[in-house]
DNA sequence: CTGAGGCTCGGAAACGTTTCAGAAAGCGTC
DNA sequence: GACGCTTTCTGAAACGTTTCCGAGCCTCAG
């Protein structure tokens, strides 16, 4: 905020200078254009008139601190980048602009201290919530790391909310939004072992990763279900990311592995694999099926187009928003403050060309 | 902001608990906390200690009012879910808190009036800039929009920056940050061109958006450079989405349009395309070449591998940044304000597997 | 004609910081 | 021993809004 009073008007206008302009009160522009009291249609016309010439803006900071203020959210996710956890971003701005809310996004990159950071900044800002986003590594720390957060968040009169991420334990101030994941795994893994696949490598994903450990319990559950042994070693643990997809399809055919289906942790991850297997000259899905999760659009763009299951990300966005927004609405009528919500919204298997019996040999 | 004040503490703690509880003054905690003044250990010691115990962060709002503020900037993108720009909001972002600076993200979906609204918004917030990212439509129009949004932002301090859009005409004080598109065109074209096709189906995108127009136009010259006459009927013009690359191509196919090659005027236009490409039961690239733009990680990621045009969008968001940065670190010092920049930074071909010479008939 | 009751509007007190102008205290110097 | 200079801290004035409280005016009934 450099100063510069040289030409004339120097920096903006304020709330003072239309009322001296407009002769009238501070508090009757004020009136005017919060629009929260009557005012007469005179007195409206002049202070607008005053309003369009100088141009003037509220200063929402200003405004902030009196009292009234936009509601805002601040969403932290870790890769702006990283296409699914984009499309819930999509969905809580989408609900909040409709209310008039305003959003923010911020990217942690993954880091726990920038995601720390970040939080604390938007503490500052004095959001309604913060919304955080993605799957979580080492479940424990997770734990006691959120339940900082959120009493933090819930003591500075802000609300937190998880997306994507197991539910908290104990008397947490935050709401969970997850989707079926372990229910969409073990209906993708019996779809495949439906399709009469009995040996079928697994890439759920960084082992560490709680979306990663739901999708293979979800499989290994299907395997139970259908009577199948569950071998460990066909079970490839890595990032969710096309590289890990390739590598380790690759790694597999150089072992020897003997597979007839994949079953990917994530779309991206499946595309990664399907180019490997075409590299190594197998047809898909005429010798290779496979499978990804997640269906975001590159699913339905690949050749052929991958089964996948279809998570809801954008209504999980319009559902978090929704959470705060009912949360706040509620006020004190509202059951006891302190205790979360743990939403959890459901999956499905969509079919398309990229699983078929497995080849007879 | 409901009133609880029920139990003991009530609301959140402000700097002047901190000063009661320790026992010195309002301002002595300020100097502690922003660290701009020297205090005593003692003082400082005492003063830490109770904003442990409180829990206490200051309210951003009030600080911004009062001076001092977290540098912030706006990032407004069309879609936060269109790959290529997301990477120059993590180029914004990168930058941004690497020199502890705040980045908002907003979507206006395309629509005019969420523009709009959203850059009143942000000028309202008083941040140091608003970012504007990607191509616009309707050169005239644009050029009006975007000369009010800029005095509009710099008459209230702020600044406006266009990244991938054209200059603006005039003097207008905003900042863009550009690409050397139609020398990608030109280079790509060229290279189809090197290769031996002469009959090329072109898929620049929307007619009207001033990024298509460029590309079409570097395409153009190369073909004058190479000597080759240029047949508009090969043009085909369409939003820039898998389902105009598959449609125009499935449509050309159709009619019986003779080519040998794609020049799409995005990597995923060039999916669409080679997808419905080989749905006619053609090879990429035996039978047909085709290329992209943008180099996003989908084009690396196809099969075959697409040859494209890299841009640096990341590079592009941390120039942004930079730029917005030294204007307002350069201050007064700075040459005459109200004149704005263009920056243009270059492209090059990525050579990679989907382009061939045309099969001999 | 007068007094009660509505409408509008203005004055001023918040809101939670930062920072400027001084005051108190400690120290060296003449 | 007094004066002036640092050093460290405090009181109070901004910053630009919103909103409570009350004053003035008009209308209408009695």
């Amino acid at each position: 905020m450099s100063e510069r009073k040289a030409s004339g008007d120097s920096g903006r206008a304020t709330i003072r200078h239309v009322a001296e302009r407009a002769g009238v009160s501070v508090a009757s522009v004020s009136r005017v254009l919060s629009g929260n009291y009557p005012v007469s249609e005179e007195l409206r016309r002049r202070v607008m008139k005053v309003v369009r010439d100088l141009d003037y803006v509220t200063n929402a900071h200003a405004r902030s601190l009196a009292g009234g203020g936009t509601p805002t959210v601040a969403i932290l996710i870790n890769n702006i980048t990283g296409a699914a956890f984009t499309h819930v971003a999509k969905g809580v701005e989408g609900a909040a602009s409709l209310r008039g809310w305003l959003s923010l996004v911020g990217t942690t990159g993954d880091d726990p201290e920038r995601e720390l950071a970040l939080v604390n900044l938007m503490r500052q800002q004095g959001v309604a919530a913060v919304i955080l986003l993605g799957g979580a590594y080492d479940y424990e720390e997770y734990q006691l790391r959120m339940a900082r957060f959120a009493r933090s968040l819930d003591a500075a009169g802000s609300h937190l909310v998880l997306v994507g991420r197991p539910p908290l334990e104990g008397d947490v101030p935050a709401t969970t939004v997850d989707y079926d994941n372990e229910g969409g795994a073990y209906a993708m893994a019996s779809h495949l072992l439906s399709a009469g696949h009995r040996r079928v490598l697994i890439l759920p994903g960084h082992a560490e990763l709680t979306t990663a450990q739901g999708r293979l319990t979800g499989a290994r559950r299907a395997f139970e279900a259908y009577g199948v042994p569950f071998d460990p070693k066909m079970v490839l643990h890595g990032p969710y990311d096309y590289e890990h997809g390739y590598d380790a399809v690759e790694e597999s055919l150089r072992l020897g592995l003997d597979f007839t289906a994949v079953l990917a942790g994530t779309d991206v991850v499946a595309a990664g694999a399907m180019q490997a297997l075409r590299a190594a000259g197998l047809r898909v899905p005429e010798d290779v099926s496979i499978v990804g999760y997640d269906d975001i659009p590159l699913a339905s763009q690949l050749t052929p187009q991958l089964t996948t299951v279809h998570v809801p990300y954008e209504e999980m966005g319009r559902v978090a928003l929704r959470a705060v927004a009912d949360r706040r609405e509620g006020g004190g009528s509202r059951r006891k403050s302190g205790d979360g919500d743990h939403l959890v919204l459901g999956t499905h298997v969509v079919v398309r060309q990229s699983v078929q019996p497995p080849p007879v040999p």
